[in-house]
DNA sequence: GTGAAGCGGAGAGCTTTTCTCCGCCTACGG
DNA sequence: CCGTAGGCGGAGAAAAGCTCTCCGCTTCAC
């Protein structure tokens, strides 16, 4: 692949995931062209269709995941230090729009799926040493620490977005959710209601066919 | 005003709060009317333009959330209960929806200038009581909690609503951000970085005016 | 029962979006 | 350093989607 075109691929990229992420998987294609900064042939050269520029964006995504919770396997000590850090990796990289995958939208081939897998392996280790170390709780799965991270790493809306243009108040408020908003003196807190939730459980409710009208 | 009428207007305004949240304030009208089930022509009889919908829609918010704060001071005796109750309470208004009041998008009228102020100050006591009262850290402000409310309220992208689709999730997450991930043998948690962000820094960002392309 | 107000649906006109053709430019091997 | 294959951007035709109104029927209030 000649330079440029893996330049324009990652250009393309990038746009695609900040503009999905802020106008949803039906934004205009024109948009991510124009912020792109490429002209809309470049796009519609190397992508037949929106889908296989969703698979694309996918599967770059989910695999710098995977490589974010070695990472943070490998280099913190401590297992919930890991899990912390994992954390604010994933929604560093914006996982919000790493959803794709999990949607009735994308037909999930062979190559999405092993990727996904890995990832959701790497992360459940991660996991389980936490809930061993005794430091997280038990009633929270990886699907809560994975909604987490998308809920707060989406973009704010309108005006608001330009509270946190740098990701400052991102890791704030990732830094407060998972310290808890209470101060020490305070009581235990009581269990949290539910069952924990599990990645599989967000793969199950994504997977069942569009009910849209 | 008849009551057909009323009734209109109430599910106009339902299908606007959830329509502008999953796909922003410039989300087709047409959205808006399928949802509510009603037809284009009830919409544009009663709404001008796209911004009287959003004005109204606005105002309805508004009142709702400060007659929670209130209620919460009311009801709830602890000074930190309030605080929670009142977060649990704005996010289930889907408070996200209210943020067109901080929009440049809106001309700003004396009316909503008062109920903004009103509910503010109803919040603000709210928070101070909880601070004086030890149990909220100093370093968490008003406009971190309406934060933390809209970013947990908002729908979750695409396939992945239907995690949520009464409600309990969210109520979860709350709790679980609310209380902390960590249990109570972890060491007590470093102060968050970062000032207090208050009401006003939300209203001072969404006031700029706006400078997208 | 009756008049006034409200309602839904069809569709004309306009805007936005998709996607292609084509002439110019850039990377890379010799 | 030059030739050429592959890549690029822009203009614009065709398609899709959105806005908004007209009008005949229904519902409400008295």
């Amino acid at each position: 692949m000649r330079a440029d075109a893996e330049r324009s691929r990652r250009r393309i990229l990038d746009a695609a995931r900040d503009v999905f992420l802020e106008r949803g998987l039906d934004a205009p294609l024109d948009l991510i062209v124009r912020r792109a900064g490429v002209g809309p042939a470049t796009l519609y050269r190397r992508y037949a269709d929106r889908e296989a520029l969703v698979r694309d964006l996918t599967g770059d995504l989910l695999s710098r995941l995977e490589a974010a919770a070695h990472q943070a396997a490998r280099e913190e000590g401590d297992a919930y230090a890991a899990v912390r850090r994992f954390v604010h990796a994933a929604a560093g990289l914006r996982m919000g729009a790493v959803i794709p995958v999990l949607l009735e939208r994308l037909v999930v081939d062979q190559e999405l799926i092993e990727s996904r897998t890995r990832t959701s392996g790497a992360l459940d280790d991660l996991i389980r040493a936490a809930h061993e170390s005794g430091r997280l709780r038990p009633e929270v799965g990886a699907g809560d620490l994975i909604l987490l991270s998308i809920r707060l790493s989406r973009p704010l809306p309108g005006g608001l977005s330009r509270l946190d243009t740098d990701g400052t108040l991102l890791h704030r408020h990732l830094d407060l959710a998972l310290d808890g908003l209470t101060t020490q003196a305070a009581p235990a807190p009581a269990p949290a209601p539910g069952e924990p939730l599990t990645f599989a459980d967000l793969v199950a409710a994504a997977d069942r066919p569009n009910t849209t009208d």
